[in-house]
DNA sequence: AGCACGCCGACT
DNA sequence: GTCGGCGTGCTC
């Protein structure tokens, strides 16, 4: 009479499960982890999973309510990554109905079928043609006939329907037996064709040390592929996957969210013969849904996404690659606080893979894993072909003017290298026209009424817009404390510099890239294809030039200020700051032009920039690391974040101190030694977009001690008083302390 | 998070 | 007399 309970993940931010009872007339043994599920809640119906079954519930019988139906029929993710889901949900903290909810693309979250999109094919049958008595007096059927006779394939409904056919027509045939409706994955699978559609490099002698060395080994591996940029890693991935797909397996290749992934399709695509598909957040509800399942059903040789296609299930998963694994991006910033990298590595592990990560500066988590003999390290440490590694120098520009943003001496460097006819490179992570508006007679400074930032000048379209809440307004003309009109554009971003290096190279065309040049849709694209013409030009942007891409006839790459990770309250400040000129340096000289970099500091004799410059990043992340491990910071121990943010200041504070009260005393019950509470301090930006922000820190050497304590902890905070004022939220691993 | 219930101000 | 503000409580 009790039959089994369920309980059930829901898509809500509570922390727990649900218990229902089975759906009429389903029977006990149709039931699985895994499934979806439509059951009411509160006043409107949901579709949950399925967590696990019990037969036995703490809910009263009475209130206990019956789920309306069962979507799936078999569980929706393969065994593996229903482990992933549910240990990245207990490791983040996480509710397991939210991070599913995260996990799974929107169409499966409202209930749909996990199936590809029915798109079938139209195809003419044998004995169809044009002059058919069934059809002599039908005019459209004779068309779509004349047209079909043409694609023996076949065409999809969305070609004919650009012809002029109707569905109408195509059904008429198809009732006289003429067409025929194929589906279209039967159609590509029925000719096995060869695996390279473009011969391999040929690997130099370090390559093939790395390659025989992954291909050696089978099962789960952690390989940190540590290349300098050019060393040609793409060629290691490419021959490690050809490996993979011989054996008949999928690969899974994560990238950073850049405006990469056109080039990265194109690229595998041209080298191999199977399907790839592409996850990346241009895709709609439905190309999303279709892609996932070409994954799922082992019907894609390779899945290339951004962050959340670690999630995408593989029938037979082979080889997972992480590309640029130090990149920032791979971190999820709000809700579920994953990191992707750190989710493949898992990953890996469940279905015992091998995993790739790749990066010319790799992050010190990663080599601190190679350090404690959990990853292994390859290094390439020569470039392909005769490229040499570019020159690194610094100007110290103290006392020297500035004329937008840029010194005498780099002016002068910049002019020589577009008089012999190549590229340069200006790298100045600021956009907009300058960073701030001061009023030149009484100091006063344009503020965001909302932040605590400045508003940065901008001038197309001319306004003050401020970077941390997206805020605007028209730009002040006269001081609103002194009445003065002479306000001045202090600093320069992007549109300064490039405005002024016009001036300066009237016979050479700038190119600025940042956010605001950048956001017409193919805008990217189109400045690339100038870029690769070779012509002489100046290139201005901020990190999105830093970014995967090559640039063969670059050969001076002017870095305008490198200060702010010298001085930056972030621990990893430093180790960010090495990384960034690293892969800005790494876009100059990959042909046979040698490369220079020059570096405009006010601290040339800092011992990170002489090490970065002699040494290169190598150097500087052991250093790094063996700081870290002195003072005990990450990656060499383990942290969490609690952050909350309130309306004022007062009630965020009062949050976390009674948060830190209570787990002071669960360190005590649970008997945790070393767990270090740091805080609450106010957040380095303490208010922004309106609201005050605060945060506590939590610091363990062990990460099994810092997870025992969050798991207690988040379950006492959930029903907290104060919970419903404040918005909270947990970041375990956090890479920003804002 | 949603969504209900519930109890006090300015409007048809 | 109602529409609606958001404070508190619940969702198996």
């Amino acid at each position: 009479m009790s039959g089994p309970i369920l309980q059930v993940a829901l898509p809500s931010p509570l922390r727990r499960l649900f218990d229902y009872r089975a759906p009429g007339g389903a029977h006990a043994k149709d039931l699985r982890p895994g499934q979806r599920i439509r059951v009411p809640f509160g006043q409107r119906q949901m579709v949950g999973v399925i967590a696990s079954l019990s037969d036995a519930s703490d809910v009263p019988p009475a209130r206990l309510k019956r789920a309306v139906e069962l979507i799936d029929l078999e569980p929706l993710l393969p065994e593996t990554l229903w482990q992933l889901c549910c240990w990245t949900a207990s490791y983040y903290q996480h509710g397991l109905g939210d991070t599913l909810s995260c996990a799974l693309p929107t169409l499966l979250r409202q209930g749909e079928p996990a199936i590809a999109r029915q798109d079938r094919l139209w195809q003419l049958l044998p004995g169809a043609y044009p002059e058919h008595p069934a059809i002599s007096r039908a005019a459209k059927q004779k068309q779509a006939v004349q047209l079909l006779a043409k694609h023996p394939h076949g065409l999809s409904h969305a070609l004919t329907a650009q012809w002029g056919l109707s569905r109408d027509t195509l059904e008429a045939l198809e009732k006289k037996g003429l067409v025929q409706r194929i589906s279209q994955s039967h159609h590509h699978t029925n000719e096995p064709l060869p695996l390279l559609r473009e011969p391999r490099l040929t690997p130099n002698s370090q390559q093939v040390a790395a390659l025989d060395a992954i291909k050696a080994q089978s099962g789960f591996t952690a390989w940190l592929l540590d290349g300098v940029t050019g060393s040609g890693k793409t060629e290691i991935y490419l021959q490690a996957i050809e490996h993979c797909l011989g054996e008949g397996r999928q690969v899974l290749v994560l990238i950073p969210e850049i405006g990469l992934t056109p080039q990265t399709l194109e690229r595998f695509q041209r080298r191999f013969s199977v399907p790839v598909v592409i996850l990346h957040s241009g895709l709609n509800d439905r190309e999303r849904l279709d892609a996932w399942v070409a994954a799922r059903d082992g019907e894609a040789g390779i899945v290339i996404g951004t962050r959340s296609a670690i999630f995408t299930p593989l029938a037979r998963p082979g080889l997972i690659i992480v590309d640029e694994e130090h990149d920032l991006s791979f971190k999820q910033q709000e809700g579920l606080r994953y990191n992707a990298r750190d989710l493949a590595v898992y990953r890996a592990y469940l279905e015992k893979t091998p995993i790739i990560l790749g990066s010319a500066t790799p992050s010190l988590e990663s080599l601190y894993n190679v350090r404690r003999g959990r990853y292994q390290h390859l290094r390439l440490t020569e470039r392909a072909g005769n490229a040499k590694p570019p020159t690194f120098q610094c100007i110290d520009i103290r006392s020297r003017k500035l004329e937008a943003g840029l010194c005498r001496p780099m002016i002068e460097a910049i002019g020589e290298h577009l008089s012999k006819g190549n590229q340069v490179l200006v790298f100045i992570n600021r956009r907009g026209f300058a960073p701030t508006l001061m009023c030149h007679d009484c100091g006063w400074m344009a503020e965001c009424t909302r932040c605590d930032a400045r508003m940065t000048v901008h001038q197309s379209p001319p306004r003050l817009h401020c970077h941390h809440c997206d805020s605007q307004r028209p730009v002040d003309t006269e001081c609103p404390k002194c009445q003065s009109t002479e306000l001045r554009s202090i600093g320069a971003g992007t549109e300064r510099t490039e405005e002024h290096l016009v001036s300066c190279f009237p016979e050479f065309p700038v190119l600025r890239i940042d956010r605001e040049s950048m956001s017409r849709k193919k805008a990217m694209q189109d400045m690339l294809a100038r870029i690769q013409t070779g012509q002489p030009c100046l290139l201005v942007g901020t990190q999105m030039l830093a970014k995967g891409h090559h640039f063969p006839d670059v050969t001076l790459v002017a870095i305008l200020d490198a200060d702010g990770g010298l001085f930056s309250s972030d621990f990893r400040g430093p180790e960010r700051m090495a990384q960034m000129i690293t892969q800005v340096a790494g876009r100059a000289g990959r042909a046979e032009k040698p490369g220079q970099v020059l570096i405009q500091t006010h601290m040339a004799e800092h011992q990170l920039l002489i090490d970065l410059t002699e040494h290169g990043y190598a150097t500087i992340a052991q250093n790094e690391l063996n700081g870290r491990e002195k003072a005990g910071l990450p990656p060499c121990s383990f942290i969490a974040l609690l952050r909350a943010e309130a309306n004022n200041a007062a009630i965020a504070n009062e949050f976390l101190e009674s948060a830190c009260e209570l787990a002071e005393q669960l360190c005590v019950d649970l008997a945790l030694e070393k767990v270090d509470l740091l805080g609450p301090v106010a957040s380095p930006m303490e208010r922004r977009a309106g609201r005050y922000r605060a945060q506590l820190l939590v610091q363990a050497p062990h990460r099994s001690a810092l997870h025992q304590l969050l798991h207690h902890w988040l379950i006492s905070l959930e029903s907290h008083s104060l919970g419903r004022k404040v918005r909270w939220s947990i970041d375990v691993d956090p890479l920003d302390m804002f």
